[in-house]
DNA sequence: ACCTGAACACCGTTCAAGT
DNA sequence: ACCTGAACACCGTTCAAGT
C-alpha cells in the first residue's frame, strides 16, 4: 500500500509521515489502541518521539490518518450495482474494515467525521436518494444506515478492547453465553433465552441481516 | 438521587462509593471526560487520591458506575404500551441519557457490557419477540436495534467531545453545514444537498425516524 | 477501618541543541 | 531541513505511614 513509485529515498528508512502512519498501523494491529505510545512508535521507528512531530503535529493526527488509512479500501470501490446490493456492499467493506483492524471501530466515534468517514455517509445518502427516498426524509435515513453500521462498528471495537487480543473468537463467545446463562431469569428472560444462539452465530451475517431490516423499512414505507 | 434514607451519616460528608460515583458525574457533566482525573476528584472530595482506592478499584470502575447511574432512570421504567411504543420509549430513554450526560456516549462503546446496557438489550429482546419475530431471529433484530441506539450515542458523544462545552447547538450546525456546503460537488454532491437540512433537523425526531424505520422493517417482514 | 500524600512508572508534547 | 533526547507537565496507581 506504500507508494514504492515515489522518488528513489536516500535510503529504504528515510522517517516520513507516510511510514509514521504505516508502523502506527502495524502496532495498533498488533497490540491494539494501548500500544501505540510515542515512545513505542519512536523505537520501533529508531528515533526520538521528537522526530515524529515534525512530520505530524499530534498522535490525534496520526490516528485519523491510520483510520482514513485503514477505511480507504472499503470506500474506495463503487460497485455498479442496485442501490440495495451497492448499500450492503459499503456496510461489508466497512464491517471488515473494521475486523481487520478493530481498533478503527472505536475512532468512528471518537474523531469529528474525516473525509473517510464523510465518504461513507455520502455512499450511503446516494443509495437513498436511488431508492426514492423524498428528499425531506433522505438525511433522516442515510442517517439511520449510518449510525447502524457506525454502531456495529464501535460494539466490535468494545468486544476486542474486552478480551486478550489472541483469545479465540468462539472461546469468548462461550464465555459469554454463559454469563448470559447465568443471569435472574426473571429479569434477563430474553437473554437467556437468546444465549445458545449466540454461540453458533455468524456476526457478519447477523450484520447484514440488520442493514436488510433497515432496507426493508425503506421500502415498506416508499415503495408501497 | 442519593439515598437519603441510610443511617445519618456522622458528618454530611464522610467518603463513599456513593459520594464518590456522584462527585465524578457532576464533574464529568461540567468538564466532560477530560476532567475527570484522580487529582481533581480528589480534591473536589478533600482528600488524597489514594483515600479513592479504598472504596472502588479503579476509574474504570468509576466510569462503569457513573454510566449505571445515568443510564438506570432511563432503562428501570417500562411502559405498558405496544411493542412498538416500549421499543421507542427505551430508545427515547437512552437519547435523553445520552442528551443529559454526553459522556455516557463513549462509555457505551468502551465498557464490556455492564447491567444497564444488558437490561437495555433484554427489553429491546422482549419487545421484538411480542412482535412475533421468529425465535430464530429475535437475536439479529434485537442486536440491530441495540447497535443502531447505541450508534447514535457515540455519535453524539463524539460531537460533545469535539466542540467546546458551551458551543451552541444551533451554532454548530451551522458550522457543519457550512462545512459540508463547501466540498466539492463531485464527490459529495449528496452531502451538499442535505446540508441545508442540517441545520433545522431535530435530533431527536430524526434518531425516532431510525427506530421505525427498523419497526416499519420488522413489521413488513413478519407481518406480511 | 479508613485516610494521607509522597513516590512510581508511565503518558503526550516541547524545545534547546545538534547535523 | 531534519533529527536528537532531555525535560515539562501531566496521568493512574501504589504504598508506607499515620489516625
Amino acid at each position: 500500500m506504500a507508494a514504492r513509485t515515489r522518488k528513489p529515498e536516500r535510503r529504504g528508512d528515510a522517517l516520513s509521515r507516510e511510514r509514521i502512519v504505516d508502523t502506527a498501523i502495524a502496532m495498533l494491529d498488533a497490540a491494539g489502541e494501548a500500544g501505540l505510545t510515542f515512545r513505542a512508535l519512536s523505537a520501533e521507528l529508531r528515533t526520538g518521539p521528537g522526530a515524529i512531530y515534525w512530520h505530524v503535529a499530534s498522535k490525534d493526527e496520526i490516528l485519523i490518518a491510520a483510520t482514513a488509512a485503514a477505511l480507504g479500501a472499503a470506500t474506495a470501490y463503487v460497485p455498479d450495482d442496485t442501490p440495495e446490493n451497492t448499500i450492503r456492499a459499503v456496510a461489508l467493506g466497512v464491517f471488515d474494515a473494521i475486523a481487520a483492524h478493530p481498533w478503527v471501530g472505536s475512532e468512528l466515534s471518537r474523531t469529528p467525521s474525516p473525509p473517510p468517514i464523510l465518504r461513507i455517509f455520502e455512499q450511503l445518502g446516494r443509495q437513498v436518494q436511488a431508492l426514492g427516498v423524498p428528499q425531506s426524509e433522505q438525511f433522516a435515513v442515510a442517517s439511520a444506515l449510518f449510525n447502524y453500521i457506525i454502531g456495529v462498528g464501535g460494539q466490535h471495537a468494545a468486544l476486542a478492547r474486552a478480551v486478550a487480543p489472541e483469545t479465540d473468537r468462539t472461546e469468548y463467545l462461550t464465555m459469554v453465553a454463559a454469563a448470559w446463562a447465568d443471569l435472574d431469569s426473571r429479569d434477563y428472560s430474553f437473554l437467556q433465552n437468546v444465549a445458545g444462539q449466540m454461540r453458533e452465530h455468524d456476526d457478519r451475517v447477523q450484520f447484514l441481516d440488520g442493514v436488510d431490516l433497515i432496507i426493508a423499512g425503506i421500502s415498506s414505507r416508499w415503495r408501497t
